[in-house]
DNA sequence: TTGCTTATACGAAAAACTTCGTACTAACTT
DNA sequence: AAGTTAGTACGAAGTTTTTCGTATAAGCAA
């Protein structure tokens, strides 16, 4: 039963919330689908960690169906920030700039997605100042 | 010996890396005193790390003193590419620009950082077009 | 009803990661 | 030489995470 949340996420728990972020809701049956696309995942193994999560308070669950219906408890962006802050202290020196830095730089980045970025950028200043 | 690398190097391996890129090298002891300040950690913990590293093919080991002497086989930024790419797929799907976002609303960002982000995204644009 | 399909529950094996103890050895020190 | 110190090697226990098999039950179909 609900126990404390707010640690980090495990990488295959991480997997599910991202699925039920994008999903807004799904049962065992849909996000299994959506993850084991080429992948070799059983169904159970799934299901067992949706439990897990459940438990931790990651998720919630609708039992009203046969078919429970699982939700993201915690917002995409509180967790996205945990791991954020996570990976720039563990890997980053602390260095925000040097994560966007990489970030741009190691993935395709469309014209659209920089002018957004400038857009932040811009608002971020705004409020600071 | 000598395995495949280019898995994601696991929290511990990462605190560890992170000693050696801001060192450049250090024996065991060197490691072991960065990451043991306040906190409670075998000096063979460490030893072993490396030597699992070692053969992971994550660290190189010179043995030519008797107390060896490791450093980083992969550079800094490749592993935070590694990671940032991971990230990005698992809990931003997909898009940078997102996590970009996340990353100056998360943390504190000094002015000098959004301008040397600017400058980066100058640089980017600059190539692409 | 009887059987088939599709669910959940849950124990527990398997795998991955972390930690450390003990054995051994090389190099100093006295 | 004998003892002490500082190092590596490595097995293995401890822990956490991941995976799945089996049991069971609800619902549907004939």
């Amino acid at each position: 039963m609900g126990r404390k949340q707010s640690r980090r996420p495990t990488a295959a728990e991480l997997e599910i919330l991202g699925v039920l972020w994008e999903l807004g809701s799904g049962t065992v049956r849909e996000v299994h689908g959506r993850l084991a696309h080429g992948r070799d995942l059983g169904y159970t193994t799934v299901l067992k960690l949706l439990q897990i999560m459940a438990d931790k308070g990651l998720v919630r669950r609708d039992e009203s169906e046969r078919a429970h219906v699982y939700s993201a408890r915690i917002p995409a962006e509180q967790t996205q920030r945990l791991l954020i802050g996570d990976l720039v202290d563990r890997a980053f020196g602390g260095s925000a700039a040097r994560l966007v830095q990489q970030a741009l730089s190691s993935r395709r980045t469309t014209a659209e997605e920089i002018s957004r970025i400038r857009q932040y950028l811009d608002e971020w200043e705004g409020k600071s100042k």
